[in-house]
DNA sequence: CTGCAGGCCGGCG
DNA sequence: CGCCGGCCTGCA
């Protein structure tokens, strides 16, 4: 089948992409984006998408995904990985800015911005806050192996990430063995503000990036790195910039050569990249990580 | 034993 | 408003 630009072969075992370009799983999986892909021995990742499981591979530009067909290619992976966007064609923009994006963007040339499910995201990055990346998957991985629905594949029991439904109709007790601390009761609060409409999720693409912030700050937990991970990692506003101590410390080290207040880096970021801030972003977290900058 | 991690909240000046 | 202390938990 030939769908936008690319070739795709379907087989028992799941479909195979062909010529898939700026792609690869490490750089797309390892940038802090999700939690939920867990890296396999022979180099793919397992992972749960909605409510669907798959492995996905990677090379010599096809990408193979287990345990889907045309329709998920059309319905699920083609947003999912943002394989209508032309990277090719972003990276050559930022790489013309400056001389820190053209050294930044090698590091991480395969990185793409996942369009995730924006409620799972939420309460992610939530519990993400002031906390270790492996803590925080383990804390998905138990609020979902407690409260999600189960799903049974030949390689092993999975779950989905519980709905709004499930996690604030459980009392916050319950939340706790999920070792979030305290940011347990904001998972709580939350949930329950999300299942009564104090906001919509769903609207926040309508709306003007600055307006959609406003309301994601609204529910509790959620402050102006949080809201902006939550926007760009679902896909839902690219010009967005989360600074987190990452961030902020290559941005005072390469752009400021100084100190510099979060409210500088945010000025700074719109202005200097405008659009394309949140792509920026990545390649500037991937590059800070990789070369551990302070 | 201290220090600290992909920030946020709440109280104070 | 802007600033700053405290914070669950677990690992170095």
């Amino acid at each position: 089948m030939d769908y936008k630009g690319y070739t795709v072969y379907e087989n028992n075992t799941g479909i195979e992409i062909e010529g898939v370009r700026d792609f690869d799983l490490m750089h797309i999986f390892d940038c802090g984006q999700s939690f939920r892909w867990l890296k396999q021995h022979d180099g793919s990742y397992m992972g749960v998408v909605g409510d669907k499981v798959s492995r996905v591979k990677f090379e010599n530009e096809k990408l193979h995904i287990s345990n889907s067909n045309f329709d998920d290619f059309i319905n699920i992976w083609y947003d999912y990985f943002d394989l209508g966007t032309d990277y090719g064609e972003i990276k050559k923009t930022l790489c013309s800015k400056d001389d820190v994006m053209a050294q930044a963007i090698p590091f991480g040339q395969g990185i793409r911005l996942l369009r995730q499910d924006i409620w799972e995201l939420l309460i992610s990055f939530i519990i993400s806050a002031n906390n270790r990346i492996p803590r925080i998957m383990k804390s998905v991985e138990t609020l979902s192996q407690s409260f999600g629905s189960k799903i049974s594949t030949e390689e092993g029991e999975f779950y989905t990430f519980p709905s709004p439904e499930a996690l604030s109709s459980c009392p916050i007790n319950e939340i706790d063995i999920c070792k979030a601390g305290f940011r347990c009761k904001y998972i709580s609060q939350t949930s329950k503000m999300v299942r009564n409409g104090v906001v919509d999720l769903d609207t926040l693409k309508n709306m003007e990036t600055d307006k959609a912030r406003g309301e994601l700050i609204k529910l509790s937990g959620v402050g102006p790195k949080v809201a902006d991970c939550i926007l760009l990692f679902s896909g839902t506003k690219f010009d967005v910039f989360p600074t987190d101590v990452w961030i902020k410390r290559i941005l005072e080290v390469l752009y400021f050569k100084r100190e510099a207040t979060l409210k500088e880096i945010d000025q700074f970021s719109k202005k200097h990249f405008g659009s394309l801030a949140g792509y920026a972003q990545q390649y500037l977290f991937f590059f800070a990580r990789e070369t551990r900058i302070r």
